[in-house]
DNA sequence: CAGACCGGTCAACCGCTGTAGAGTGAACGC
DNA sequence: GCGTTCACTCTACAGCGGTTGACCGGTCTG
């Protein structure tokens, strides 16, 4: 008993089952981590045998690229201007961990980042890199390329701390009080040019 | 063959392998995180039988326990003054991560805290719960609570992106840079009295 | 309609890992 | 000196988890 038991074609039935097994995937590699997900759990939640995971994505590591993608948009980033760089990049952050089709695969992505080395990678060389640049360029003033690093890792910390760690009163704060809040914050990162190195 | 082949007292003995256990513990817990660390690697790095590692900590949570404890000083947030804040709580950050005898612990805290339930906890309850009352009682105005733990996000996110990512280029960054940079960062935090709510 | 095809299931393998228990020899207290 | 204690080792167990290959039954194609 797949998908369901309906009569469907072979196409159809393959892009529901791949669809459980991702969806099942995410929710486990989201709550509790790589290591803690088997496959036989992911096949239980999904309702289905596990030899089936393997045959639909090779193997556990093939499950988890498959599961943990993060799909981002840096037009978003880029074309914002300067001074509303801070919303757009927080923006950002809350519709990925708060859409409903989104924020799985996201919390596997962050949650996993610093215990397994391929979502260490994915983290580093295709999320924070690319913001990173993404972020540099709209800087000016000297050390671009730092300040864009620390940008990236407030960004990063609150987003662990609100949807990973769930601090109180920042788990529960409205998204509007934290991005108040964070602006000058994040702000005073843009407008250091004048601060230059003690030189 | 243990700690080494000295005729020591058992008292003395004992002592050394705990630390060797420890140490070893810590440099994998550290670099691997929990689940990939096994008994028998920390045996073997610590030269010793995998049993025996039983025998000292009970089981390998209470290994974990033991390795990833967190030994920090709230008095140097509570007594410093409220502008040397940003100031107090970087130093205490890089001090923990750059030193000897702490950075192995502080890594393996900070690398499970995420996907390890008993680190979560520790980060939670013992490193950020007090912290964040430390730095909310030195801040005045309103959402001092708020303003805290976005205080606390910042500097998790500078630790993880620094010292476990290692982001570039703020992982080579020298620490007063960063000290320099991220000063204003902070102080945004903690001078946002007047930005009251908006109503 | 018959044979290939393919999504799906079942049962099993095999290596690893946490953990337990019996045993050993040197250090300790008397 | 002598029995006890204790750090330490060896061996083994039991369960789990990723992965595999044989098999089944409905769907597709000519």
């Amino acid at each position: 008993m797949p998908v369901a038991d309906e009569r469907l074609s072979r196409e159809e039935r393959r892009h529901r089952t791949e669809a459980a097994i991702l969806q099942a995937a995410r929710e486990l590699f989201a709550e509790t981590g790589f290591e803690r997900t088997t496959i036989r759990g992911v096949a239980a939640r999904a309702g289905i045998d596990p030899a089936l995971v393997m045959q639909h994505y090779g193997s556990k590591e093939g499950l988890f690229a498959a599961a943990a993608r993060w799909t981002s948009d840096h037009e978003r980033i880029l074309t914002a201007p300067s001074d509303g760089l801070p919303s757009a990049a927080l923006a950002d952050l809350f519709d990925k961990f708060e859409s409903a089709t989104d924020r799985e695969a996201a919390v596997a992505l962050l949650r996993n980042c610093l215990t397994h080395p391929s979502a260490a990678r994915i983290m580093r060389d295709e999320v924070m890199c690319e913001r990173a640049a993404a972020v540099a360029s709209a800087l000016e003033g000297p050390e671009a390329e730092l300040r864009a690093s620390l940008f990236g890792a407030c960004m990063i910390g609150v987003g662990i701390a609100r949807y990973l760690l769930e601090l109180e009163p920042l788990a529960s704060a409205s998204r509007e009080d934290v991005d108040r809040l964070m602006q000058p914050v994040l702000r005073a990162l843009i407008d250091q040019a004048d601060d230059a190195p003690g030189e």
